[in-house]
DNA sequence: TATCATTTTTGATCTAGATCAAGGAACTTA
DNA sequence: TAAGTTCCTTGATCTAGATCAAAAATGATA
């Protein structure tokens, strides 16, 4: 009896998991969620701490089902380099060999699947489309450095800030700007990191990205609502500014 | 007898494969050969000619045999970001998701063993651990491209320079410059690749490492014979600047 | 609601590295 | 061996973005 209500109450947590349609998760039939879930923790993590530190042995692997996260590397002078911002159903720790190639921090109250590397070995070796799964995931995360490389070693910061927004006004999941509507309404976007992340993320100072934002106001190609609210007037100039153009 | 006489000059191409050891390849049998060779087809790409190009649908992967490839994006004005210098084992094709999300183009005559996806699927089925291994390969490229935004994205030209003779100087398939050695005899290295080349690597200009190659020689950190002949003097000097000391 | 702390914006100045412009080397071709 | 080509180095100058330094805005605390 307890058992089952476990299961249940088990199933319900993946069954309503604003991660599972996105996530590796997805290639988990309903009725087998248990076994997922058999082999998974669900973890808390608070705004500003590191759950995952560069170097330190890679036992687990992460699925992000709430909140959002920065992923980064330090040099030993304090210099920050942020590879991305993970959001929900984004799969974590991929990037590393024997140990993890990056750090990971909450940047709001967070909360993860936890699966240990013996375990999604034993879910792979159950559900052989999850292996191949991990591997598109992988092969996406690639595509989207490929283009990070771009921006970090090509691009002005003028097109470097036009292409952060441009991917911040994208919906999860959808990391291909170039294959967006070309509808001109203006978009609404939040920003839930800060300056310096921002700055940090794109390879530029926090001033540098002050004064670009600063510029696009200017220009009538966005509005700002505070701090953290962004409105892109004109989404496809911006677009083709993040391309190198405009 | 014809069969026979084919079947054994197959399996001796996989079997004295240059890259046999270090690439996907190793975790197929000897006896097994011929499958793996059944699904893949030997191509030659002459030095400077293209056989991937960025956005076009992506049906094949490529295991580099022989020669040195550059795998790069451009923006629509000419801008150049080279992503990284793929040698003997390498595996390419990986960040790809409908269509690849790079060029590639022979830096030397080269030799590439060419496979369909649907080459890559049923070579997975028979061998499942062929799955996981390429997800291995995927990490470890998801790793170097860490390494690489940190340098894109905060480190000087001076630093950038330096990791990359480091880099040049490790053996194929260490790409781990932190674990090596400490051993301070000078290390002989050969560039294979041009001034240009280098520079687009690096998110710099030709001028910029020419002249940090210059700062190196007068410090008495390398010596340079002709144009591609590098000597490294003091290898573990040349570590600390590229991790941002020194 | 006032005070303090933090973050962001704005301004003034500086500089690493880009750009522009010649020279040199090194490779080709005849 | 000479005459192009192409690639690399070196020098002079310029500039995008960094750094330094306040002010303004935002947010937290009491």
């Amino acid at each position: 009896m307890v058992t089952s209500i476990t299961s249940d109450a088990v199933r319900e947590r993946c069954a309503h998991c604003p991660g599972r349609s996105h996530s590796i998760c997805n290639v988990i039939d309903d009725d087998e969620l248990p076994i997922l879930v058999a082999e998974s923790a669900r973890v808390q993590v608070a705004k500003g701490r590191a759950f995952i530190e560069e170097g330190t042995p890679a036992h687990e692997f992460y699925v992000l089902t709430e909140g959002r996260v920065k992923l980064f590397n330090l040099l030993p002078d304090g210099r920050r380099q942020i590879a991305g911002f993970a959001e929900c159903g984004d799969f974590l720790g991929l990037a590393a060999v024997d140990s993890y190639a990056f750090s990971a921090e909450a940047i709001c109250d967070v909360t993860l699947c936890r699966f240990s590397h013996s375990g999604i070995d034993r879910l792979t070796q159950r559900f052989p489309h999850l292996e191949h799964r991990l591997r598109d995931e992988a092969s996406r995360e690639l595509t989207i450095m490929q283009r990070r490389l771009v921006l970090l070693g090509r691009k002005t910061a003028r097109e470097r800030l036009a292409t952060f927004l441009i991917e911040q006004s994208l919906p999860p999941c959808c990391a291909a700007p170039d294959l967006l509507e070309k509808e001109e309404k203006p978009i609404k976007i939040k920003l839930l990191m800060s300056r310096t992340d921002i700055a940090d993320y794109l390879g530029m100072t926090i001033e540098t990205v002050s004064r670009t934002l600063g510029v696009f106001k200017k220009e009538k190609l966005i509005t700002v609502q505070g701090v953290t609210a962004v409105t892109l007037l004109a989404p496809h100039r911006l677009r083709a500014i993040a391309e190198g153009n405009g």
